[in-house]
DNA sequence: TGAGAGTCTCAAGCTCAGCTTGAAGGCAAG
DNA sequence: CTTGCCTTCAAGCTGAGCTTGAGACTCTCA
């Protein structure tokens, strides 16, 4: 693992935009600890890995240390976004992007419209299991577009609580997707206080799945242990696809 | 690999016989014949293996022969989809059918290659708009394999209503599906019981939604009354996946 | 009422993707 | 010249996704 400490200086800057045109470029160390908010589970080796497997090619000082240029950067973001969120095998990623269809979402720039365009659409699976990544408040603000009052009031009612760390707010998947689905139900009108229906029912249907898994979620046996959270994983995708069928049904009822 | 001959003749009328409706369930060397074609690496010993992740779950016979009916061979053929073109992991195939967010894309024969891109077909699996299509109970019984009393248990609870045609009990889709997964949760434990949880809640937040879009909804302008049932179309689907996420982030504390 | 194709379970094994680890050493900068 | 980051290369590890027997049972048909 990165045990880099002032690279991570220069690494602060990754998606910077001051700077003149070219040259800011990294070792693989300052990459590595650039992006691990985002991806917990990155590692200098895997980074070289992916080299090996022809998916990088940066350029290298005469002494053979590899330089990561801002597009390099950019490259191994969508790989990493393309393996841990769309499933691709490396293969396939390899394949996406020497044919121009790689396209990274938002990215460092720009972002207008989130589009996503044509591209295979598939979310990333929201599990139990949680990878880790976090994302600044900053960043979650841009993406979701959401109000930070909103934000603010979602700490308050103690929906999500983000994590604090020298100084900058972070939140992680979750609670990004959570703040981006309230949003969108504000500007159908469904404000702050209504939340507080769709918070105490989860709350009860969470503690019902504790209630009956809670034997196997609390035995010693690793294995029996792992099966218990599958099985909460199915449940919980079980019971809100049910949940949406009954909203579904009640709703046709009001439609008329 | 398919080591199957004549038998597979005989295998596809293993349970025609007397019986009135079409209910013509396959042995597993039948159905790994059937899928060949499309699915050249296919397999028996896959087709258990698949079984064995929970990915399926067919009928057996007396004897302990898996029988699979014309609804499982579908999953099958969707799983298969998923896994061959969407590169998909089982784990994530698993949800995605617990979840409903499955769909199989007609498909017919051939389609080899199939050049990524393309099919956007979006089929929503669950709309309010209702297309009304009904499906006999003997038919729901035998694709969800429901136990017969738990569908009347939730008629009793008004979970569910049907409809009464000719001494006949009919479902709609909803319903169909609803059944399908309060199966489902059956199986982890669940009792019928259990639902009022799911059910009330489900209740208050179509009365909330009901409350927000009531003025459009009653309106007399038709413009407008279509607005205010796509705006509810979206707000069910926003909010069904707001549940979902706060009840991941509920269940990720239970899981430690 | 067998004979024989088909199927069952269960445990062990196999292959490959995707990394990780360790050894042995070179580069960069205070 | 020392300290920490970097290099390559070979070997090893882990988990997913099956496959392969072994031994026993089931189903259908002659």
């Amino acid at each position: 693992m990165a045990t880099t400490n002032d690279a991570t200086e220069r690494a602060a800057d990754v998606a910077a935009a001051d700077e003149g045109p070219p040259q800011k470029s990294m070792t693989i160390g300052a990459v590595c600890k650039g992006l691990a908010q985002e991806f917990p589970d990155i590692s200098i080796s895997k980074i070289r890995y992916l080299e090996d497997q022809k998916l990088l090619n940066p350029r290298r000082t005469a002494g053979g240390y590899r330089l990561y240029s801002a597009s390099d950067v950019v490259r191994l973001r969508t790989i990493l976004r393309l393996q841990r969120d769309e499933f691709l095998p490396l293969r396939v990623i390899r394949q996406e992007l020497a044919s121009g269809r790689a396209a990274d979402g938002e990215g460092a720039v720009a972002a207008t419209v989130q589009s996503v365009a044509g591209k295979r659409k598939r979310r990333a699976s929201v599990s139990v299991a949680d990878d880790g990544a976090m994302y600044p408040l900053s960043d979650v603000l841009e993406e979701t577009r959401a109000a930070p009052e909103l934000v603010r009031e979602l700490e308050d009612y103690g929906v999500i609580k983000g994590e604090l760390r020298a100084g900058v707010h972070y939140y992680d998947e979750t609670e990004r997707e959570i703040i981006a689905a309230v949003t969108e139900l504000a500007r159908y009108g469904v404000g702050g206080r209504n939340l507080r229906v769709f918070r105490s029912s989860a709350d009860r249907e969470a503690a019902l799945l504790q209630q009956i898994l809670a034997p196997a979620l609390r035995s010693r046996n690793p294995e029996r242990r792992k099966e218990a959270l599958e099985a909460l994983e199915n449940l919980a995708a079980v019971a809100s696809h049910l949940k949406h069928l009954l909203l579904i049904r009640d709703l046709r009822k009001i439609a008329g």
